[in-house]
DNA sequence: TAAGTGACGGCCC
DNA sequence: AGGGCCGCCACTT
């Protein structure tokens, strides 16, 4: 029928399916690398790389950090401003997945 | 084809 | 709490 096994999506419909998660992440709200990763099915560096080719702006890639709470490097300042412009309590330069972290542990 | 690289993650010390 | 190691995976050189 469709697809025989693993989902042979071309690397075009897995950005697309990232970033499709990434903007149902609510504002406050933060998710990381891993945990978009499993809602796609993809490993947490594809889905760093989706992100790292832009997406557009109606991606807010800000919500998305490491599983520690930190952001990545390249975009590090630019991040941390975004998230606490829209009410993301910081820990120093860290986010406290605990309180805003996303989806609930439900998933 | 092999080796290097990166917006990662989990484990161990 | 901080830092090193190794595994992962797609892309580049």
């Amino acid at each position: 029928m469709r697809s025989p096994g693993p989902v042979a999506r071309s690397a075009e419909d897995v950005d697309e399916a990232v970033f499709d998660v990434v903007e149902t992440i609510p504002p406050g709200r933060v998710s990381t690398y891993g945990a978009i990763g499993r809602l796609v099915g993809v490993g947490p560096r594809r889905v760093a790389r989706a992100l790292s080719g832009g997406g557009g702006a109606a991606v807010p890639w800000h919500r998305v950090v490491r599983a520690d709470g930190t952001a990545a490097e390249p975009v590090r300042v630019r991040q941390l401003e975004l998230l606490a412009g829209e009410g993301v309590p910081l820990r120093g330069s860290r986010v406290d997945l605990g309180a805003v972290g996303w989806p609930d542990d439900g998933w």
